[in-house]
DNA sequence: GCCGTTTTCGGCCCGACTGTTTTCAGTCG
């Protein structure tokens, strides 16, 4: 699949186009065209194929065209056109907090900057701060953008923004000054990585209420502080930024900061065509203030039920609230159990004891315990004697509970040559059974998970596309026939909620769910901490608008047994 | 460059903050 890589060349020409200070709207075109391949699940070349390529959002005729002609042709004239005359390294530095295109292109033309190095030099040789809108503040903060673009300019695993905007928020939370302290953004979205943090809240004392914020004991550097707004970077090395508004206008900055920006577009427009205008301190009528303490009155009042902000990406959730047809997504509730997890037996700190002790004061009834299977060497698998080991100890923990039961699973690996780890008579004797990819990555992974679904005995498959977020691109697979494999055998695909997998991801998610495919969600957890990580995996689930019913972990287990296809 | 309950042209996001300037340009979200 080509997707990727032709979303990079749009995002390159739209870097290319604001440098040049074109047209706005054409920038935004092109990031909206690459946004749009990025997510895409299906296979671009297969929809040039088929004629379907302007029937996706932002595409039109003119990005088709040049779709097609890269796929054809392995180029694309335009995009050779605007960057034929700006070296390949200048676009890099557009990233960089505090310089823009304009800045860019003076700095380029006036003084021959092409790489951060070189406006490193520019700055530290004063040359930088000579030039026309330049001035010693302007250089210091570029040079401050340049430390923390080089410090991290890789976005934030979700759980670690979620715990540092945990501390923010207690920390601010303590100030009588402060009230309906929230976090906004991309986080608020449970998005699976996080680039700054956004926090609201109101208050009637802005400048004071910055003021603390800026005093807040994690502060590495303050970026900005005025009346309303205030800007520090904490010692993680990620922005946190607070916004401070009226309490009348609390839902309009929440709905406006929560985002997404492409969710907002929209709905900016829909309340434009009513004759209102939308912003972050409330709807409007005129200069008449019709709505904005709460988030439900703004929808409500463009016509709309409310909606959760996991759903807030543009991909379908307006339609959806207009016509009242919006998923009533899967709640932490509705869960009954965590259903992957590792175990002393392989390559986990924790005992299944504790494992069963942090589960049930999590109020799960069951948890699949499934720890590798042998040819996983790496991970200490578990040859038959050891498993029969694990099920005595299983069994005997299982007498002493009440309500709750360790269910008998297993990791078990698909082969080079698409055998599964154990054979059949083994697999029959599991409660559920995980099959997954460890090895051999680019060699025939779809036919290899595809053999593994037509097994009766393999329930579910795990990290399906084996994408590491910080580190790995994943498996060379055919995911659209994976899950329509999935779909005809009745085989579940995982939804791993370890924050750096995420696996299968949102889009993923909302292909399957329309495919008739059910979710089970596991933590992967290899110690007892990480079983606190579930509600990433659920939330990734509510970003691909999954409900209960589509979950099988909300199933009682006299229930879900029934579910498994060797069951039907 | 895209899009259409304002429909084939004209609108599409605009307000806060900073730093440069001395009334506003550039950047960010």
């Amino acid at each position: 699949m080509r997707n990727k890589e032709i979303a990079e060349l749009f995002n390159q020409i739209a870097d290319a186009l604001e440098f040049k200070n074109e047209n706005f709207f054409k920038v935004l075109a092109y990031r909206k065209a690459a946004r749009v391949l990025e997510e895409l699940v299906d296979d671009v070349a297969e929809l040039d194929r088929t004629g379907k390529l302007m029937e996706l959002p932002g595409i039109g005729r003119a990005i088709a065209e040049k779709i097609a002609e890269y796929l054809a042709t392995g180029r694309m004239k335009k995009y050779e056109e605007v960057t034929k005359d700006i070296p390949a390294s200048l676009l890099e530095l557009l990233n960089i907090q505090n310089i823009g295109p304009k800045t860019l292109a003076l700095a380029y033309k006036e003084l021959s900057v092409k790489t951060i190095a070189d406006m490193k030099k520019a700055i530290a040789s004063g040359r930088l701060k000579e030039l026309p809108m330049m001035g010693e503040k302007k250089a210091e903060n570029i040079l401050k953008g340049i430390e923390l673009y080089e410090r991290s300019h890789e976005r934030l695993a979700i759980n670690i923004a979620e715990e540092v905007a945990a501390r923010v928020v207690a920390y601010l939370k303590q100030n009588a000054l402060v009230s309906n302290v929230s976090a906004a953004g991309s986080l608020r979205r449970w998005k699976e990585t996080i680039g700054d943090i956004d926090i609201l809240a109101t208050g009637k004392d802005g400048k004071k209420i910055i003021g603390i914020f800026t005093r807040y004991p994690e502060t590495r550097e303050v970026a900005a502080a005025g009346d309303t707004k205030g800007s520090i970077v904490v010692d993680e090395g990620v922005q946190v930024d607070l916004r401070i508004v009226d309490e009348k206008s609390y839902g309009a900055a929440l709905q406006y900061f929560t985002g997404s920006k492409e969710h907002n577009v929209k709905l900016r427009a829909i309340a434009a065509a009513k004759g209102l205008k939308l912003n972050e301190y409330g709807l409007y009528r005129g200069k008449k203030f019709v709505a904005g303490k709460t988030e439900e009155e703004i929808y409500r009042y463009l016509g709309l039920a409310w909606i959760e902000p996991e759903l807030r990406e543009d991909r379908g959730e307006i339609e959806a609230a207009l016509k009242n047809k919006l998923p009533r997504l899967v709640e932490m509730k509705d869960i009954r159990g965590d259903l992957q997890m590792h175990s002393t037996y392989s390559d986990s700190e924790a005992t299944i004891e504790e494992l069963a002790a942090e589960a049930q004061k999590l109020d799960y009834e069951y948890i699949l315990l499934t720890d590798h299977s042998q040819s996983a060497r790496y991970a200490h698998g578990m040859e038959p004697a050891r498993l029969y080991r694990q099920w005595r100890e299983i069994e005997r923990l299982n007498k002493k509970f009440e309500g709750f039961q360790i269910l008998k699973g297993i990791e078990v690996d698909i082969l080079k040559d698409g055998k599964i780890d154990y054979p059949d008579q083994i697999l029959k004797e599991f409660d559920l059974v995980i099959g997954s990819i460890h090895q051999g990555f680019t060699k025939n992974v779809t036919e290899r998970v595809s053999a593994a679904m037509e097994n009766p005995y393999v329930d579910i498959i795990g990290h399906p596309t084996g994408r590491l977020i910080s580190s790995r691109e994943g498996y060379v697979i055919d995911l659209n026939k994976v899950m329509e494999k999935a779909a005809a055998t009745g085989t579940w695909l995982e939804c791993n909620a370890y924050p750096d997998r995420l696996d299968l991801n949102d889009v993923n998610l909302k292909k399957a769910r329309e495919m008739g495919i059910k979710i089970s969600i596991g933590t992967d957890a290899h110690g007892v901490p990480e079983l606190r990580w579930f509600k990433f995996g659920l939330e990734t689930c509510r970003r691909g608008w999954l409900e209960a019913r589509e979950v099988v972990n909300t199933y009682p287990w006299e229930k879900l047994r029934l579910l498994r296809k060797s069951a039907q």
